[in-house]
DNA sequence: TGTACATCAGTGAACGCGCGTTCACTGATGTAC
DNA sequence: TGTACATCAGTGAACGCGCGTTCACTGATGTAC
């Protein structure tokens, strides 16, 4: 059993993660604060000990879900190092997981339209997650002769663009009218386009 | 002056038009269907004359969304004609055209919520709008040696879902973090993607 | 160990609000003669 | 042209609902002596 809190013990956490199993449910806009505290057994008066309202639950949610995605990332980068493509194509393999296994996190992050900049400490785990995403483009981009070298930020933009293109669309209500799983869409997907960069083999 | 009906006039287009002006303002969650009809100067209850709810009418702008879309790419597309690469990327051009112009479409029809089965006007309406895309994209893949040919849906999937990806993620909140402008991004992301096909000469 | 006290997480009732939807109606518009 | 009638788009009042938030409170937990 985990250390209780006075009375409910962790309700703070267990707030987030009913408001997560929520939100995973039913979409950004299904989920309420009073339902929330329903879920973890509580007033929703009680959420108010916690978060300073509503949008600060899911500001909440959406700063764990980057500090993970931040974390799988980075992990998935250094499992393929040193080779900087091995690395990389883990980077963007970890991206789709990730989608895939915390939807509610990934929804809090990107589809609640919470601002990154509600707070300091969201805008950081934000700022995190982006750095580790252009730390592996930027090595990959070393392979690139100097001139035709496309800076690192465009670089991971248009992988994290395409990854999050390919979630929205494809991954969200399972098989909808894809002839396509979601992984092969992103894997050829970014296989042309590290083709494209001269960074695989033309025929390979 | 338009033709007018017998009270207001048009008030149906009047009210999916009050709708795209609040969705695009404040999002599709700040969408209600009595500030619509407010915005339309007149009563709640009038807007069941025209629509069999507040879903109803967030479809119907869908489909219309769908539509111009559609419209907008098959223009694009037969104005790059003959050469299948230019009719291409006229075609994403034209993608990103539409988001930034109209907003409150491209949220209704992507972010909503709505299910794209909702009706079947709005089915057929999705339907053609993928079919320009992957029409496109067949054109041009027949360029392509046919061993190394990937499937005109897959190709065309590629290319939506970086074009969604780059609307969703730098597109919106003008300029947040990023420091290429979406369309910069998405040319050159379409342009790598390209070479990697053989499309476009190596050191072009 | 036992008692008195302080803390503060969670309660429960209440609030004002705007929502989507319903209903019987009214009165401007269009039509038949 | 003028009158009587039919249509039906929009009204206005009402509904039940769940929301986010506030407040004074209570009572279990932790602490000092």
């Amino acid at each position: 059993m985990a250390k209780r809190g006075y009375h409910h013990g962790n309700l703070r956490q267990a707030l987030i993660e009913g408001a997560l199993k929520l939100i995973e449910a039913k979409g950004p806009t299904g989920f309420t604060l009073s339902e929330a505290a329903k879920t973890a057994g509580v007033t929703p008066a009680a959420v108010y000990r916690h978060f300073a309202g509503r949008e600060d639950l899911i500001a909440e949610a959406a700063r764990q879900g980057f500090e993970m995605f931040a974390d799988l990332m980075q992990y998935a980068f250094d499992k393929g190092q040193p080779s900087a493509l091995a690395a990389f194509e883990a980077t963007g393999r970890a991206y789709l997981a990730f989608a895939r296994k915390h939807p509610g996190h990934y929804i809090a992050m990107f589809e609640s339209g919470i601002s990154v900049n509600r707070t300091p400490e969201l805008a950081a785990a934000s700022a995190r997650a982006r750095g580790v995403l252009e730390k592996a483009a930027a090595n990959l981009s070393e392979h690139i002769p100097e001139s035709k070298r496309p800076p690192a930020s465009m670089f991971s933009a248009h992988i994290w663009a395409l990854s999050h293109g390919v979630v929205e669309l494809y991954a969200r209500n399972a098989g909808a009218t894809a002839p396509f799983s979601p992984e092969d869409l992103l894997e050829t997907g970014i296989g042309i386009y590290l083709r494209g960069l001269g960074l695989i083999e033309p025929d390979a």
